[in-house]
RNA sequence: UCCUCAGUAGCUCAGUUGGUUAGAGCAUCUGACUGUUAAUCAGAGGGUCGUUGGUUCGAGUCCAACCUGGGGAGCCA
């Protein structure tokens, strides 16, 4: 029995200096290539986009092991790390022992050494993760998670977990999945002939979350500074590459911030998880950047390094009714800016990345803090280059009877909204928040321009494999 | 959901005004090669042309419906 040495990793193998040392290395075979005599394996963990080369003298190998070891195949290798002798790589490793675990047969196995397209790979996401690509978007999807959490506690906020299942569709931001345990055949029935939901688990109807916010704000108005990182689910039939039907969202809600504060909060949050991500993926990011978007490295540096500009909606108005452009739907002061209007504004005005305050209340939520206008609400959106709104906020409506107003006013029933209505007559306070999707973020950060391709396994309307 | 483009070998694509036996590159398999880098060179196998129906002497090609995917729009994060 041969004595075990401790697997390392390739991406720590690939800096060491131990040369002429037994390693032992384990992984997913990219490549094989060579002659008769000898043989290059591009050897994968994934903990890094780089490969491990392995060098094998074929004659001393049995050769049914080495004709098992096809691309796609899982190997167990033992050897000594030398300094290579090739271009393209510092180190490698001379085989002298190899275990295959996993065997890919190359008639049926569908990735290849060539490029695949990315709608071709989304067919086979659960082998995707072994491709550059998608090991670099994952990759980078954990650290800029990570980079989430970091940052907020750092600042001394408390993630909460919001329930996912809820019964107030308050706050409306979209169809809902319904969760319940009737016979969907046969369900029980009121006297009127609707679905009797009293006789459901929870007593009542339910669905899946759409937001955390109306919860994170009861959590803020106690523990001051909260944030929300959970799944999110929206029943729209949105068919388009910036939605899913299920997506994580992020979001913060702050105690005694007002609308300024939470715009501070919002641009450093963004430039933080930016810069943490170009600092922590280097390798990452610049095979994305070579691959799929040669201004990536670029866009994310001037992101970081500019300040965003902060204007309001009347103003914004006013520049696209003065632009010289053709807009396909019209610009009126009072209806909601379409998707072509913030990417003039972001990518052909400022050519920045912009935060537009103060809308009209009545294209926005109502449990926006309203201005003394009458007319609008403190409410902030971050417009950003190509994915247009990347972060949707504002200062909360925190007075009782100007809340309990304009839930009236939207005919919005009180009886599911008694608590948030509460914590306005019992110490209420400023407050303010934001929320993100998360799956946008990663496509801005890694350049991939389909949400499907920034999230392992997509749920989007008719697909929900895997 | 609407508009638009596409679906041909395992993958990426070509296929002329409708006309004999549907092609290429890569991949795969076999062979050659003692240091390769998407290795190279030679040969071989591989197809219900998305599905169903229609037009026609004849359909990969024309028409219709549906399915799947891309892009744009709406809804939104």
């Amino acid at each position: 029995m041969r004595k075990e040495i401790k697997r390392i990793k390739v991406k720590d193998l690939l800096v060491s200096k131990s040369f002429g040392k037994e390693v032992h290395v384990k992984g997913w075979v990219r490549t094989k290539r060579g002659s008769k005599k000898i043989g290059f394996i591009a050897l994968n963990d994934g903990s890094i986009i780089h490969n491990m080369q392995i060098v094998v003298d074929f004659p001393e190998f049995d050769e049914q092991t080495i004709k098992q070891i096809t691309t796609g195949s899982c190997l167990s290798v033992t050897g000594t790390l030398v300094e290579s002798k090739g271009k393209g790589q510092n180190v490698e490793i001379h085989a002298r022992h190899i275990e295959v675990y996993g065997t890919a047969d190359p008639d049926t196995y569908p990735l290849q050494k060539k490029g695949h397209t990315l709608e071709f790979l989304r067919e086979i996401a659960h082998l995707r993760f072994r491709t550059n690509t998608f090991g670099a978007v994952f990759r980078v999807r954990h650290t800029m998670a990570y980079a989430v959490h970091k940052y907020f506690n750092d600042k001394g906020f408390y993630y909460l977990h919001t329930p996912i299942i809820t019964s107030s569709d308050a706050e409306g931001a979209g169809e809902m999945f319904r969760v319940s345990v009737l016979d969907d055949l046969n369900p029980p029935k009121t006297p009127e002939g609707k679905v009797d939901y009293e006789k459901d688990f929870f007593g009542k109807e339910t669905n899946l979350t759409v937001s955390g916010q109306l919860e994170a704000e009861l959590a803020a108005l106690a523990l001051s500074e909260v944030y929300t990182f959970g799944p999110t689910f929206r029943a729209e039939n949105s068919n388009t590459p910036r939605h899913l039907a299920e997506f994580w969202m992020i979001e913060p809600e702050m105690a005694f911030y007002d609308i300024n504060d939470n715009m501070d909060l919002a641009e450093d949050f963004l430039k933080f998880i930016v810069s943490y991500t170009l600092e922590n993926s280097p390798d990452d990011l610049e095979f994305l950047n070579k691959m799929y978007d040669k201004e990536l490295l670029e866009r994310l540096r001037f992101v970081v390094e500019k300040e965003f500009i902060r204007t309001n909606y009347t103003e914004a108005i006013k520049i696209l009714k003065n632009a010289n452009e053709k807009f396909e739907f019209p610009v009126e002061w009072g209806s909601d800016l379409k998707a072509e209007h913030e990417r003039f504004l972001v990518e052909k005005y400022y050519k920045r990345s912009v935060i537009l305050t103060d809308y009209p209340k009545d294209i926005k939520a109502f449990y926006m803090k309203q201005n003394n206008d009458g007319k609008t609400i403190r409410a902030m959106d971050v417009l950003f280059p190509r994915l247009g709104e990347i972060i949707g906020g504002s200062q909360r409506e925190e007075d009782y009877d100007r809340l309990k107003g304009r839930i009236d006013e939207l005919k919005i029933p009180v009886k599911e909204l008694w608590w948030y209505l509460e914590v306005r007559k019992f110490g209420t306070a400023p407050h303010s928040g934001f929320g993100l999707g998360f799956e946008r973020m990663v496509q801005f950060v890694t350049g991939m321009s389909n949400i499907r391709d920034v999230i392992p396994f997509p749920r989007t309307p008719r697909s929900a494999e895997f």
